[in-house]
DNA sequence: TATTGTTATACTCTATAACTATA
DNA sequence: TATAGTTATAGAGTATAACAATA
């Protein structure tokens, strides 16, 4: 197999957006209905986005660790489980993984003989830019071509999906 | 193992989201730069999502199969699979799991002998609603905790949203 | 004794290759 | 011969249980 392609499909989860009622404009709607067709509209787009990923160089779990790895700077194994919200042996593998490829690096933690530091590698840290760089490019192309007034709507909006994740 | 936990983690995607630098709101954002905080305000809150689900009766690829088969009514595998953008053989082992649970059936297409329609059962449409109404839970309460001008800029900005998978 | 990381084992989801049945 | 579904086999990601090393 061809290594990574645990990217491509991705469980839809928006998979009932075939059957969302495409109601006339004029009816008020519910805020209950409102936010289900937020909610398919962000999790459709998401998707679409997590499509957009380097050719398949990662997982999404590797690269998901690695931009945690690349960000953070270097953390424990233990702290990398608990940031993807996931078992210490799970993480364990992926960092094998991403070892073996020579995009994060092993440290002896300096203070605790029991712990391992993480560190992402110059090479760990490239794919990550290109990577993101990809991913965005497919949606600022898009958001380029938006009137002013949409691009408008869309920054507020950004502002308030954040706050909604708190 | 209990069954069903391909759901828990699923990869971040938003690792970075911690660096994303916060700025004073004076200065004018560029393009690319509302895009990228978009983008990870997407798929924050899509993950956050993702979390809301149903006890745990079903893996996210199952849960997704058979939203589908609920949605587009009895379909074959092969028009699953490709909704799913998943290949026929992986398709047809979710489709194996989600008939030994008694959420969906087999049955002979009556045109063409070669192909089988999925068609879901009672209990089934019974769980995709339910683990919806959980999922939707979670950001009908927050939604409706909003300002009405807040939910109006939202209520716009989903129809932007929709528009940039399109 | 408690904590951190690791290894052993098992199950799901995914893939490609090959097979069967029907068109 | 082409198409729809299935089976066989394998890799990645996840889990729990058990172990090693260090605090």
């Amino acid at each position: 197999m061809p290594e990574t392609l645990a990217s491509a499909p991705i469980a839809a989860d928006t998979a009932a957006v075939g059957s969302t009622p495409r109601r006339p404009a004029t009816r008020r709607t519910s805020t209950a209905e409102q936010s289900t067709e937020l909610r398919l509209a962000v999790m459709r787009l998401a998707r679409r986005l997590r499509q957009e990923r380097a050719e398949a160089e990662l997982s999404a779990a590797q690269f998901s660790a690695l931009m945690w790895t690349a960000a953070e700077g270097p953390l424990t194994l233990g702290r990398l489980a608990e940031l993807e919200r996931v078992t210490p042996p799970s993480m364990n593998r992926t960092v094998n993984c991403l070892v073996d490829g020579g995009w994060i690096a092993r440290e002896a933690s300096p203070d605790d003989g029991r712990k391992v530091l993480l560190r992402v590698t110059e090479p760990g840290d490239a794919i990550v830019r290109e990577t993101r760089r990809r991913r965005e490019a497919w949606l600022a192309k898009r958001f380029a071509a938006l009137t002013a007034d949409e691009r408008e709507t869309l920054v507020a909006a950004t502002a308030i999906l954040a706050r909604l994740t708190g």
